[in-house]
DNA sequence: TAGGATCTACTAACACTTTAGTAGGTAGCG
DNA sequence: CGCTACCTACTAAAGTGTTAGTAGATCCTA
């Protein structure tokens, strides 16, 4: 399946994977920009109509709950990016981001063990 | 310096990043899309104002060229993606690139060997 | 030299994103 | 009971992205 958010869309989805189905007040306190109330039920209600969010009502007011995973979500992401400016290549997008990247020793073990555990196991 | 491509610009880019130097006409035969003339110059035009790309006047023709290398394109876009989805930590993205990935065992090399360089320069 | 081809500049339309206001309902408090 | 606070639904407006048409200039060719 394919996810595609927009950035204040990731914003409100990031708090409801970290924090749990959410009423509308609940999402915008845990939110990093100060956003207006309705501005914050607007993005959840253009969320459920895309069907990346659902809700449940308790009394009058809405519990809204992600029903994408993050990991979903993360992974279209990361294959829209590999797409458009990687070739479509993963292995480019790795090798750019090791490259780049100021990696502590012990990150880069971390990487390597994953790595390790990886091998023989290509078709996986 | 941050540089933010829309998913048509990106593709207008890798042209000029690939091929060098070219025409409107030039940009256009190499999309994958077919776009109209008119829509190829347009969004050159968008991405000069950006200051992405700049033109050279060959006669009454222009050149358009990058402006931006390829390298700090993907490095933006990458930042941008890594803090609006993976929490600002490349380290988680790439966890999630190795452990979605059905990479082969040359791959798997490729990235530890490109790890394995990078041991003892944390702070490079 | 007349006409088609081609080029840039300008304009425009439509969809999507982002933000928030207004209206109308409900709950609870004093 | 009446007022305030809070909730959803609807509306809307400004900005951006995407696409392309029209106008006007220029070049080439028959």
């Amino acid at each position: 399946m394919s996810i595609a958010l927009t950035d204040r869309e990731a914003d409100l989805m990031q708090v409801l994977w970290d924090h749990g189905p959410s009423l509308v007040a609940e999402v915008r306190e845990h939110l990093a920009d100060p956003l207006a109330y309705t501005t914050v039920l607007t993005v959840l209600r253009i969320l459920e109509s895309k069907g990346y969010v659902g809700h449940t009502e308790e009394g009058r007011v809405h519990r809204y709950f992600a029903t994408v995973e993050k990991q979903t979500a993360r992974k279209s992401a990361l294959r829209h990016l590999t797409n458009k400016l990687f070739e479509g290549s993963s292995e480019l997008l790795m090798t750019q981001l090791v490259s780049d990247h100021k990696l502590t020793d012990e990150q880069v073990q971390r990487l390597r063990r994953i790595l390790v555990s990886k091998r023989g196991r290509s078709k996986s």
